[in-house]
DNA sequence: CTGATAAGTGTATTCAATACACAGTTCTAG
DNA sequence: CTAGAACTGTGTATTGAATACACTTATCAG
């Protein structure tokens, strides 16, 4: 009724970008030399050479020979092209579904596949919009994941609930481990002397009286990673400490359930 | 050995820039009319204001009628300012220790009370860096959390990423959460249509044979607001979404200290 | 053929962060 | 008590980034 009919939210917005559903491409004009593969291919090559903060409309350009302003033929803002970037950085393949069912094994794979993901593009888990997955690889992971979960004897509502709690994990995880590592490249230090550090100063201002947990923790040096992490549970493979955490999700799920028994489980 | 001796890395001058810690305070020269905390306040009035976008150097400076370059005497950077503005973000008090000694209620508490806060300062959530907290208030909150963590029989190295695993969840959730509201206010649109617009998109996208889990998803209308949310379970208090997530990490904790039973539990 | 349309260019604007030199204050040492 | 020294806030300039706008030229539709 009003002038505007439908302003169209980000999440929509990008979803059309992301499959390509904008404008029909008409011809006319000379042929494109660019296109917005091969932009968004370039940033990405740039953010995992150098980094995010490195990828600038300027020096895009500069990698691909061309003008800065010949960018904006191919994407309307930086901004989208940092939303195409996100979903092209997830183009590896999720794991595929399980012949043998066991959906806790399915969903420790998917999480260590995640992992694998994240730390090989940190630049990935720092660039914070972009709601919910709207792009064709993004989805393949969401699709993967869920699958699992609804495996399990979630209904769907509680599978994409679980799953976002499981992301955001390993996505914070990530980026503490890299900001870690990026202190320690930045220090020339390595990796454990950041956490000594890190402790050090916490010590000079943690008072057993006001935070008696937090000085438990820097007295058992918990900061500072252990030989070999956490007891090993069960099965025999080397375990991180994410994988603690992890671990008991997928106990909480299962213990749920179990006792909501809407379905038998295996 | 080399000319650089100690450059210390970010978490560790962070905790010194967040308890004061630096230079001693020498007096000569003028008496200085602004301060780091009344600079920290403005940056954060702004915030709380017009979002996190809004806060410029210029901005606050204008808001409390000096030049930019005056901040700089106050703060380093604009970086540091961000850091002590989330730090101060978290003035608020955290939940005190249970008399029952109830660690699940406890946790479920300190949850929401994370939930308040950021629903409250929504901009915290997306100020990404910041590895593990370091200011008093950030502490305040560790050390409320931990402790009911630990109360559950886990030993300090779990409690702590389980707590890390926990503020994934609500960060990221509340991030999503604003997020959508956003997106609605901006298009002037109501939440619901928001979802409603997203779910569109995603249909003509999501097909049957890639996507089955998520076409599943698309089709219960998971994504658009359930009127009453999930079942009640248990205490009859109003539930939310993310209240599944949070409780199946707590019965995750409680089925693994019951188990590997180190302590005998309440 | 011819003109509308699109691709890439060049230039200019805007906005932010922050370096640097300066002016005016106020405390300290002699 | 006084000469600096040290420090506060100011003014100005630089730099880097995003992007608007006008322009040239290549193509293709009619």
């Amino acid at each position: 009724m009003t002038t505007e009919d439908a302003p169209k939210s980000r999440m929509a917005r990008d979803v059309e970008l992301l499959w390509g559903l904008e404008s029909p491409p008409r011809r006319r004009g000379p042929k494109p030399r660019l296109s917005r593969e091969v932009v968004v291919r370039a940033a990405l090559d740039v953010a995992d050479a150098e980094g995010i903060e490195a990828v600038s409309m300027q020096r895009v350009s500069k990698e691909l020979g061309y003008t800065t302003m010949s960018l904006y033929r191919h994407v309307d803002s930086k901004e989208d092209l940092l939303v195409l970037m996100i979903d092209t950085a997830m183009e590896g393949d999720p794991p595929g579904p399980r012949a043998d069912g066991d959906w806790r094994a399915g969903l420790e794979e998917w999480c260590h596949s995640v992992l694998e993901l994240y730390r090989h593009r940190p630049w990935v888990v720092r660039l914070s919009f972009s709601g919910p997955p709207g792009g064709p690889n993004g989805l393949r992971w969401m699709e993967s994941g869920l699958r699992e979960l609804v495996g399990s004897g979630l209904d769907v509502g509680e599978a994409v609930q679980m799953l976002l709690l499981l992301s955001s994990a390993l996505r914070e995880s990530v980026r503490l481990e890299t900001d870690m590592a990026d202190a320690a490249r930045t220090t020339g230090n390595t990796p454990v002397e950041v956490e000594r550090d890190y402790s050090r100063s916490l010590r000079r201002v943690v008072t057993e009286e006001e935070f008696p947990t937090i000085a438990l923790m820097l007295h058992e040096q918990v900061l500072e990673p252990r030989p070999t992490a956490q007891a090993t549970e069960g099965t025999g493979e080397p375990t991180h400490e994410l994988d603690f955490g992890i671990r008991r999700v997928l106990d909480g799920i299962e213990s749920y359930v179990r006792t909501s028994g809407t379905i038998g489980g295996a």
